[in-house]
DNA sequence: ATTATATTTCGCCACGTAACGAAATGAGGA
DNA sequence: TCCTCATTTCGTTACGTGGCGAAATATAAT
């Protein structure tokens, strides 16, 4: 019950969902989160780990790079099964569409280039 | 979004875990359910108030009591088909598992019985 | 080696929430 | 009507959580 208890505490915000949500499509650096989130980076690295401990996400490291992508085939169920009902669920909400149209932009950087053009990451 | 917020964060708790496993079968009155989960009558009382709120539950009054029911098919998506994730989730809890043999003794009494033996709800 | 920089960890503050008991509410029964 | 009693609401307290900036960590580049 706890690992339930865990997945629904790390689905029960609505930063969390919006990572997860940019997350659906393609994995993403920790700074095209942060600035697609708008919020500092110790922030974004939080929600992250949170989502990381209910093992909805899973990162890579690349060089100073780190890529968060959401969770395989590898995941435990209750994290599988949650992610399956997520994606049902976020369909139509005006902060996610906004958010599918600046990531959409983001994603026309590298993170190199985010990252020099004053993200002061 | 904010409704599946709403949805996941009523989940994300043990106690209100305990409660929805308990109504998977049948109504509830309340006074079953806080002897059921041992917490003050107040306390059960804002629980189920939170799990209303997110549409996970039904109430209907009967004189005195209140009883409890999970959300039917006239409910929301988010919440009801976050009620068939769960079902899917919590088979083998040692906690649950206690609640459904302790739930059984409470069933052989009706809530009148119940509640005069000095449940002092 | 030293520096620069992407990310995480830590310490703090403001706010949300779970617990309780006391008081309020509301439905029956006397 | 008045009283009883099941439930909810209110007020309080302790603890959890989201936010930030500063310091620590780790990896590339010089």
């Amino acid at each position: 019950m706890q690992e339930v208890v865990e997945v629904a505490k790390a689905l029960g915000d609505e930063t969390r969902l919006r990572l997860l949500c940019a997350l659906g499509e393609r994995e993403l650096c920790v700074c095209q989160l942060f600035v697609l989130v708008e919020l500092a980076p110790s922030t974004v690295s939080k929600h992250l780990a949170i989502l990381r401990a209910a093992r909805l996400v899973e990162m890579r490291k690349e060089g100073r790079w780190v890529y968060y992508r959401l969770a395989g085939r590898e995941a435990p169920e209750p994290a599988r099964s949650a992610l399956a009902w997520l994606r049902g669920r976020l369909g139509d909400d005006p902060i996610l569409a906004r958010d599918r149209r600046r990531l959409a932009r983001i994603l026309k950087m590298t993170p190199e280039e985010l990252c020099e053009r004053g993200c002061r990451c």
